[in-house]
RNA sequence: GCACGGGUUGGGGAGCGGUCAAACCCGCCAGGCUUAGGACCUGGUCGCUUAGUGCGUUCGGCGGUUCGAGUCCGCCCCCGUGCACCA
């Protein structure tokens, strides 16, 4: 088929190369395999793509999210992320700034440790293989790293750094060991931060239900800088819908901590509802609270385990449908305000870590409190009156959650509800009971995790000493090679990792074998990218204070309350460490749409819906796929992958490749000057707003008015193939060269638009002259004219002009009927027509807007300039007064809108 | 349940409250050119019209604001995403 396509694939347009003495491109196609080849090795030996040391330029800092290396390569998912930084990094480049676009790689994880389970590959190996097969990919994409900057987080010379920065939070208190109830996932065999589960489930498995374990684990102190993080928000020039989640997950809530007791002790409790606290009729304590057994009583630990038990088959499954449950526990707690005794029972829809995992429950206020009284009937006791009406616990089917007027609340009975919130707290504050406060859904980050692939956290533990961070000069702790995988954590299986000497008193001691949450890599590598060979420092201070903040930063918004609330946070940890001197690591921030497959569904391996950029760029070269996905939609949107789009893509590089074969120089006419700086200017904004879809457009409409011109000079060629360079690099620089250039586009400078060179009237003119062609073609066919001999165009009579600009003025935006007709009236030369003056106002009203805009041109100088351009293919045309013509269309033309009489 | 996106002409996808029947691409139709081809060129592609730059009807549904609404507001329906028993 392919071979039958290509043969016949000549005609009109091999005539066209024969004569000009050159291989007619489109027979033997176009030969991009070896145009992208000799382009990337050009690029590669001139080092264009290099940060310049000690710049004058300004700097920008491009980034793409690096990739995890997994075995499978890239798709065209990848291909279209980072096409979207590569354009906006070689335009940068080329406006005169000094370029930091770098690449790496999130070298740890699980995956690479399962296929040496599965494959019994050493993941090492594995990593490596992936990295090189991921280099390749990427190069053959044409995209412009600096790779000087490469790093991989699985190099000692990268995790050593994460181990001292683990140590210096250690030393602050910033990462600390606990105990806590941590998600489990029994499929990666390890645990997981509260980011990485998603509905009940791992990250990872979609299917395996996160359990909870009561284990002792590593954290860093995220909590700290929750209120930072969600204050700096409003300040980020990043996408809302990341901001919104990212405030969403911090979760801020304003309440009231009131101090139970119970047993003796104060308790405090965290409520949103101070108002209600007339209402408790119980407490609920969560299943997984850590204090839980301090509070059964003897009589009540059966009926307490049993439910435990019971919540433990079940809770995993169907959280939306699950049933209130729990448990009497035989403790009592005291109302600060009643001195009631309320019984405590265990709960399962009580979030253990929020608040103090224990709830003051109002039945008749909270829907949950009311589900659960009806189930265990506890009372129910009514505080809040809706306004105007009258409740009685014993009548109501579900709490009245709204606000009202308090009752049965002592002093405060009478009370709007939104009011005594105030009241009941400052007045708890005043008996030393209770206190304003706020609380955060946020919690610790948990980065410690049970598997091999990773940076071992620097730290033993001494049968004497305890806990012993290693010192830095025996850092880094190396992730020894020679482990067995299977069963539990491989490090285990190393002996002489585990067992070493304290560093302090050299006693006997065993090393930590957990090793670090991946996102703890990912946290700082942009920082290392702008000084990544640095041996004695994780990176010199000079060099990010330079290259930092991120400026422009590409990637999916899946990480929205992963990777960038931990490097959000890392940042302001290490500002505080004094380490850099920023708050926040990326000023703008870009999410990429996801490429669908021909299924519809994300492109991934696992869907086998990938589509691979080597066999597209095989089949249509590689700057024809770059131009089709950033063509097919604006890149933050997503979109479907479909093959038969890209022909039209193919057909405009071909079309492109052919004009440059056999270029017609000369110079250029003022039209095209005009059109050329206009294309400049937009282009250059559609760029640097991510609008490549427009920026595509553009390039088309500009390139279909070169080709239409009988000669285009040198100078502007160039500016065209500048402006295609970022979208379709190795072309323009074929092309680039074919003109007779010797330099590089890559390293050329960037158009700029020179205002005064953008001709309104000339476009004006283009366009009337090619709408009155298409209606003098029209009205002939319509006809059945053979030929026309003679064009007669009727513009309106003057005094509709007049008009026009007196109805416009006095209407000033508002059609006003009546004042307009006074005001024309006004005019003896307008009222000789008062017959027709009627009609034309309601015309006129009725496109108020368009004929504002009329007002700005002059209809008979634009059609004199149109007019001659159209003689040489109808003959003559004349232009008259509409009351030259006895036609009564003619009569009726419109200002803006000419009738034509054709012969 | 809460929050955020989105529903536009055959498909993809544009659309500062007036210049918008709605960019651009694909598809389709007609014509041209032809070593008759899924190449190239020109035009068309909501309906009705037509010597029109004419009329009508449209932008998930229903209302509202406005002289004027895909465009703003309210409610509803559908699709997608995030969080989810957060007290």
């Amino acid at each position: 088929m392919a071979a039958k396509k290509s043969s016949k694939r000549t005609g009109s347009a091999k005539e066209k190369k024969e004569n000009a003495g050159k291989a007619p491109v489109a027979e033997k196609k176009f030969d991009f395999a070896s145009v992208e080849k000799k382009w990337q090795s050009e690029w590669e030996k001139a080092g264009v793509f290099k940060t310049e040391e000690n710049s004058k330029k300004p700097k920008i800092y491009v980034l793409e999210m690096f990739p995890y290396p997994s075995g499978s390569g890239l798709h065209m998912g990848h291909t279209l992320n980072y096409t979207i930084g590569d354009v906006f990094a070689r335009f940068k480049r080329m406006n005169g700034f000094n370029v930091l676009y770098p690449m790496g790689y999130d070298a740890f994880g699980l995956p690479a440790e399962n296929a040496a389970i599965k494959a019994g590959v050493h993941p090492k190996k594995y990593t490596e293989e992936s990295i090189q097969t991921f280099m390749k990919q990427q190069k053959g994409l044409g995209l412009s790293y600096d790779w000087s900057k490469l790093l991989a987080t699985c190099n000692p010379d990268y995790y050593k750094w994460n181990q001292y920065f683990f140590l210096k939070f250690f030393e602050k208190g910033l990462a600390y060991r606990k105990k806590a109830a941590v998600n489990w996932c029994p499929d990666c065999e390890t645990v997981l931060a509260n980011e990485q589960v998603h509905s009940g489930k791992c990250w990872r498995h979609e299917e395996t239900d996160v359990e909870i374990r009561h284990l002792e684990q590593w954290f860093l102190k995220t909590t700290s800088y929750s209120d930072e993080l969600l204050e700096c928000i409003p300040k980020l020039q990043w996408p809302a819908r990341i901001k919104s989640i990212q405030e969403n997950w911090i979760g801020k809530s304003f309440g009231t901590e009131i101090l139970f007791e119970i047993n003796g002790k104060k308790w405090p409790i965290f409520t949103t509802r101070p108002d209600t606290i007339f209402g408790v009729t119980f407490m609920v304590v969560s299943a997984q609270h850590p204090r839980l057994n301090g509070l059964v009583t003897a009589a009540q630990k059966r009926e307490v385990d049993d439910f435990l038990r019971k919540i433990k088959s079940t809770s995993e499954k169907d959280t939306t449908e699950l049933e209130k449950e729990g448990a009497f526990t035989g403790s009592y707690a005291t109302n600060p305000l009643t001195n009631e005794n309320v019984p405590i029972y265990a709960g399962n829809f009580v979030v253990a870590d929020y608040g103090s995992g224990m709830v003051m429950a109002v039945p008749a206020h909270d829907q949950r409190d009311f589900e659960f009284a009806k189930k265990y009937n506890i009372p129910v006791k009514v505080v809040i009156q809706p306004k105007g009406k009258n409740i009685s616990a014993e009548l109501i089917g579900e709490a009245f959650v709204d606000e009202g007027v308090l009752v049965n609340s002592t002093k405060f009975s009478g009370l709007e509800s939104k009011k005594s919130i105030e009241e009941i707290t400052e007045h708890l504050e005043k008996i030393g009971l209770g206190k304003k406060t706020v609380n955060y859904k946020f919690r610790d980050w948990l980065i410690s995790r049970q598997r091999y692939w990773g940076t071992p956290i620097p730290v033993v533990y001494c049968e004497k000493c305890g806990i012993v961070p290693v010192p830095e000069k025996d850092l880094p702790v190396l992730l020894p090679e020679k482990v067995e995988f299977g069963k539990g954590n491989p490090l285990l299986s190393n002996k002489e990792f585990v067992n070493v000497k304290c560093p302090k008193c050299g006693g006997t001691s065993r090393r930590e074998t957990d090793t670090m949450d991946t996102f703890f890599d990912s946290s700082w590598y942009f920082l290392r990218y702008c000084d990544n060979k640095n041996s004695k420092v994780p990176f010199d201070k000079k060099k990010i204070e330079y290259w930092m903040p991120v400026d422009q930063y590409i990637g999916g918004a899946e990480h929205a309350c992963m990777h960038l609330i931990y490097a959000r946070f890392f940042t302001k940890a290490l500002r505080d460490l004094g380490f850099v001197s920023f708050d926040e690591p990326f000023t703008k921030l870009f999410n990429q749409g996801m490429l669908h497959g021909s299924d519809g569904h994300v492109m991934s391996k696992s869907r086998g819906n990938i589509v691979l950029p080597e066999e597209v760029s095989k089949k249509y070269g590689i700057d024809t796929a770059r131009l089709f996905l950033l063509s097919q939609a604006a890149p933050d949107k997503d979109m479907g992958w479909k093959e038969e789009g890209i022909e039209g893509s193919l057909r405009a590089v071909m079309k492109i490749v052919s004009y440059f074969e056999n270029p017609r120089p000369g110079k250029s006419s003022r039209k095209i000057e005009s059109k050329i700086h206009r294309a400049i200017r937009n282009i250059t904004s559609d760029i640097e707003n991510f609008r490549y879809n427009f920026a595509i457009i553009n390039l088309r409409k500009l390139f279909d008015a070169i080709e239409g011109e009988e000669k285009v000079s040198k100078e502007h060629l160039e500016i065209f193939l500048k402006l295609l360079h970022p979208i379709c690099p190795h072309i323009t620089e074929e092309l680039w060269r074919a003109i007779g250039n010797k330099a590089l586009v890559a390293s050329e400078k960037w158009p700029e638009c020179d205002a005064k060179l953008i001709d309104e009237n000339l476009e004006r003119i283009e366009a009337a002259v090619s709408s009155l062609r298409l209606d003098i073609l029209r009205i002939k066919e319509l006809a059945k004219l053979e030929k026309v001999s003679k064009v007669r165009i009727f513009v309106a009579q003057e005094w509709k002009w007049k008009a026009l600009k007196i109805i416009v003025s006095v209407c000033d935006g508002r059609p006003d009927f009546g004042a307009a007709m006074k005001a024309l009236m006004a005019d003896p030369e307008i009222k000789q027509h008062s017959s027709e003056i009627q009609p034309f106002i309601k015309g006129a009203l009725s496109r108020l807007g368009e004929l504002s805009m009329l007002e700005k041109f002059d209809e008979v100088s634009v059609l004199k300039e149109a007019a001659p351009v159209l003689e040489k293919e109808f003959g003559k045309i004349e232009i008259m007064k509409s009351e030259e013509s006895a036609e009564p269309k003619a009569r009726n033309a419109f200002p803006g809108k000419p009738a034509l009489i054709i012969e």
